[in-house]
DNA sequence: CGTGTAATATTACGACTGTAGTTATCAAGC
DNA sequence: GCTTGATAACTACAGTCGTAATATTACACG
């Protein structure tokens, strides 16, 4: 449903925290990223607001406080960014950007194992499909 | 040896003629870009003399015009951008990205057939080194 | 009922992007 | 040499992003 939502990396971030959580204030999200990130109060609810201006999350007021709520969720995001650079970059030919996985000489090889184990699986799903 | 360089959409179009032809001229690739996008010569000169700055192409000046010519590949691209995705989205795990593809229900079954016969080939390679 | 305090709303600003008009330059032809 | 046509340089402007200061609002406590 969601169009195509590109989202920055600092965007991620606070998105991440209300998809783990579920829902949050500012507060909380602000805490959450001091970390990785140390935002002001006001810069995230800044972020926030223009994030519901773009309907990626919502808020409702509780005591006070807005609490936050993903629209979309993280499976969504990744869809339509993913399919985003696979267009932009491999003309949208997802074999390629397999291809260029395999190639990049950043797979190691455990993960080779357990792509191997998917790639059984889903062929084995299909069959019976 | 290029940091990571992000290309938005159109950015990257510019430089899909140049890594398809090497080099070329402003108006050649005004005129390239034409069918997918109508811009005007100056929109693209600004564009260019902006990629230009960030060391993204070079030029060098030829009978009154600009040559412009690629200074990254496009390997070079593809690797820093599907990285950087990889590290947003995924937290860096590419057997994570693969998994999304896979289930991702964008996937031809010609497609996993070739992903199959590269994957073996991938390991093969890999057995003997 | 006044006031402090916490939270939101408003405003700001520099970068970068997409987009292009306007102006300057300069070589070639008359 | 002067005009003209092509090309590049400069300027502009709205939109988004990262960042945050300041202003407003309104509950809670005294």
């Amino acid at each position: 449903m969601p169009e195509t939502h590109q989202l920055t990396d600092l965007q991620i971030s606070l998105m991440r925290v209300l998809w783990e959580r579920g829902q949050a204030t500012v507060a909380e999200i602000c805490d959450a990223v001091r970390a990785e990130r140390g935002l002001a109060l006001t810069t995230v609810a800044t972020l926030l607001s223009r994030l519901e201006k773009r309907g990626i999350v919502s808020h409702e007021t509780r005591a006070r406080q807005f609490v936050y709520r993903a629209q979309v969720t993280e499976a969504d995001i990744r869809h339509s960014m993913v399919h985003e650079l696979t267009e932009q970059l491999f003309d949208g030919d997802v074999a390629a950007l397999m291809s260029h996985l395999l190639t990049a000489r950043e797979i190691s090889p455990g993960d080779l194992n357990r792509i191997n184990a998917m790639l059984a699986e889903h062929q084995s799903g299909r069959k019976e499909a």
